[in-house]
DNA sequence: AGCACGCCGACT
DNA sequence: GTCGGCGTGCTC
């Protein structure tokens, strides 16, 4: 037996001598680059590239994949070792998928294995198998003998009798959970079983009732069901002009023309009333929601059913926009200029850009809508790159909200609102509305401050003060997520005279549930909402009118209808209007434009107060009296006259470490004696939070004339990255088109 | 990233 | 005498 295995190797390697079979092996190390394996046995016909392999890695086995199969290596013949075993019989990923991957590996600067992997759901990751095809049913039995308590459990039941057999995954989609499933088993009032997998194509499905378009909607409407091959359009509609109207209708017509659709929506704007809405629309139409609370295997199967065009439409957050759809046809980024769209570590991609790649490699239309579009969308709109469409007119209002700027200067503020704010306030409850107020700061004070020698309560690991919460009595790092007791005495002089100061959501809240003592509070904040299902109440309360006053954050901000709300009030516009940040301005507009779509939805123009110290400000008058729309117009000059993005392009390189100079150094060594032309580089600069967790953090900017020049450049200094004897001690990482500076 | 090898301090 | 600290080097 030995001796014939023996024989078979001895003649195996002459084999390969003469023809090689190798396999290009991407494998999940952060090393950029592919690994060869040699193939033996029976396994030499019928690989294909996007089967997963298992093959011998120094002392390790590691799951990879199979980029592409070779005849030819530029190593030396005795360092290959051969594969260990074929995970897959069928690719797992098509060659398109692994061209996106490739583009994006070199886009991102990321290693190719990494990026590889980090498209991935964990499952296949881990080398679970992915052709299962059944797929997994409920359906309802007999009626209860006694009527059900449970209101989602009796939603469920009636959901089931109502549309017969449905797919696990469907049902889950609605908002419905495993307890809830569970309970119902129990009660013996569902059935699991499994069926044979269909195409969606070949299920039925029908249109529900769709309402009139108006002028613009249908305008829009024909444009993009005109438009052949790849065209991406940027949808610039107000909040309440019926966007999702206009995709709906887009979707209707690829649907019909039996192709996939992909759904982009950013992280917290997938909310059940959205999917509802679209479910209604496609009835039995197999639709499936993405994002990141899907369990492993959950994931697995959307990926599976996409690939296998089990589902029609898929509504999901970033990461959705690499599952491998057997016949895409459509993608809409909703809300493109949403900043969730931007994978802030690891592989920094944008899936807003790589949806433009994937759009215009497979030839379909992409519809990027937005009532605050992106400064970048919007310059490549005006430069006729994109096909610019416009909806203006608000469906239920008459009028656009009335803007009030109130100077702060020399005011005498109550917990940072001015009276003339507070006035406009007690009218606006008194006529029966509800009021918001917007403050990006949760917790109770920013900071403690010792009221005899200055001392401020701050953060032993980062360059951050500690916010103060008073529910839980605790201060709380917002950066490092570090927990300390609060100080009896000043930590440096002794005083006991310790106070608060500066103002946070759950201060407001608590300040008005004893100045507008008649109205109920709710706060909406991460605080408040991190227990799951508790934004859907809060939401539900404020719904009902069972508040009038709602504090909150940016969560406040993000696709929530309040049509009862009269009056928004802004309180911090200026930390938006002088940052280092030079989108800080951008994200400013965003935001005011965004929270103000929130006033006035239900027949009378909304009111939106904004408090700032400086009235005056350009910028601010520009987007106050003119709208959006002007204020992005304008802004994209002055981003043209400071020769930023979108007119140039922009790298940043991230550099952190436990040792403040090590960092320094590291970052001086790639800045080079004389400039590369079309190169601007600026740095090493702080990052807006210099230290955080203990490990100091700064950054070089690398500023670009052209996309092949930064590109260019950047792909030597990553060369130069991986051989600096700092690379230990110092991590580092490449932000392509970065949007927080932070 | 892992996982080895390698060369110096405090422990049964 | 060795257990273990983490510096550095390699992985087809």
């Amino acid at each position: 037996m030995f001796l014939a295995a023996g024989l078979v190797k001895l003649a195996l390697i002459r084999f390969t001598d003469c023809i090689m079979k190798l396999v290009e092996v991407a494998l999940k190390v952060p090393l950029d680059r592919t690994f060869d394996y040699l193939v033996e046995g029976d396994h030499t016909h019928d690989i294909l590239p996007g089967v997963r392999v298992i093959v011998p890695f120094g002392k390790r086995k590691l799951i990879g994949i199979v980029l592409a199969l070779k005849s030819s290596t530029s190593l030396e013949t005795e360092k290959l070792r051969a594969v260990e075993a074929f995970i897959d019989v069928k690719p797992i990923v098509s060659t398109a998928f692994i061209h996106l991957i490739r583009f994006c590996a070199k886009y991102y600067c990321y290693p190719l294995g990494d990026t590889l992997f980090s498209a991935l759901p964990a499952a296949l990751r881990q080398g679970e198998p992915l052709d299962k095809l059944v797929i997994h049913m409920l359906s309802a039995t007999n009626a209860p003998t006694t009527p059900l308590r449970g209101k989602k459990q009796r939603a469920l039941f009636d959901y089931l009798v109502e549309n017969g057999n449905s797919p696990v995954c469907e049902i889950k989609a609605l908002g419905f959970t495993q307890s809830q499933i569970d309970a119902l088993e129990k009660k013996t009032l569902l059935n699991r079983f499994t069926a044979p997998s269909i195409p969606w194509t070949e299920q039925l499905w029908q249109l529900s009732q769709k309402p009139r378009l108006n002028q613009e909607q249908a305008t829009a409407c024909a444009a993009i069901k005109q438009s052949e091959l790849f065209s991406c359009f940027l949808l610039e509609g107000v909040t309440g002009s019926g966007k999702t109207e206009v995709y709906l209708h887009a979707l209707e017509d690829i649907i019909k023309t039996k192709k996939q659709a992909l759904v982009l929506v950013p992280e917290i704007g997938l909310t059940p009333q959205t999917v509802q809405r679209f479910k209604r629309r496609f009835a039995g139409l197999p639709i499936t929601l993405w994002h990141s609370n899907l369990t492993d295997n959950e994931r697995l199967e959307v990926w599976r059913q996409s690939e296998s065009n089990e589902i029609a439409m898929v509504i999901g957050t970033r990461s959705s926009i690499f599952l491998p759809f057997a016949h895409l046809g459509m993608i809409i980024v909703d809300e493109e200029h949403d900043s969730s769209f931007k994978q802030q570590e690891g592989l920094r991609y944008h899936a807003r850009d790589l949806a433009a790649y994937r759009a215009a490699k497979l030839g379909i239309p992409l519809i990027l809508g937005s009532a605050t579009p992106a400064l970048e969308s919007l310059h490549h709109a005006i430069s006729k790159k994109y096909h610019l469409l416009t909806l203006q007119h608000r469906a239920q209002t008459a009028s656009a909200n009335q803007f009030a700027l109130v100077d702060m200067k020399g005011q005498i503020a109550q917990q940072g609102f001015a009276n003339t704010t507070l006035n406009s306030m007690l009218d606006t409850l008194k006529r029966g509305k509800q009021v918001m107020v917007f403050l990006n700061r949760r917790g109770f004070a920013p900071t403690l401050i010792c009221h005899e020698c200055g001392w401020l309560s701050g953060c032993n690991r980062c360059t951050a003060s500690t916010t103060y919460h008073k529910a839980i009595a605790q201060l709380v790092c917002h950066h490092c997520g570090d927990i300390r007791a609060i100080p009896k005495q000043c930590p440096d002089c002794g005083s006991t005279q310790i106070m608060p100061a500066g103002v946070g959501t759950e201060q407001i809240a608590e300040f008005f549930s004893t100045y507008f003592v008649d109205y109920p509070v709710i706060r909406i904040d991460r605080d408040t909402t991190r227990k799951k299902g508790a934004l859907e109440d809060a939401l539900d309360v404020i719904h009902q009118g069972g508040a009038k006053l709602l504090v909150g954050t940016q969560m406040l901000a993000k696709g929530h209808h309040f049509p009862d709300v009269a009056l928004v009030v802004i309180l911090d516009v200026d930390s938006g209007l002088y940052s280092s940040d030079f989108r800080a301005t951008e994200h400013m507009a965003q935001l005011i434009t965004q929270v103000s779509g929130r006033a006035g939805r239900s027949g009378e123009p909304g009111k939106v107060i904004l408090q700032t110290h400086f009235p005056d400000h350009p910028l601010l008058q520009d987007l106050v009296n003119n709208g959006y729309q002007d204020f992005a117009r304008f802004a994209l000059t002055e981003r043209q006259e400071a020769d930023l993005p979108p007119y140039t392009y922009l790298a940043l390189i991230r550099a952190q470490g436990q040792k403040f100079e090590l960092v320094m150094q590291f970052l001086r060594d790639l800045v080079p004696e004389q400039r590369s032309s079309g190169i601007q580089l600026l740095g090493p600069l702080p990052a807006p939070m210099e230290k955080i967790a203990g490990k100091y953090r700064y950054q070089l900017h690398i500023q670009a004339e052209s996309r092949s020049i930064l590109h260019h450049y950047l792909a030597q200094l990553r060369d130069y990255m991986n051989t600096h004897p700092l690379t230990n001690r110092v991590r580092w990482s490449i932000d392509v088109d970065p949007i927080d500076m932070y």
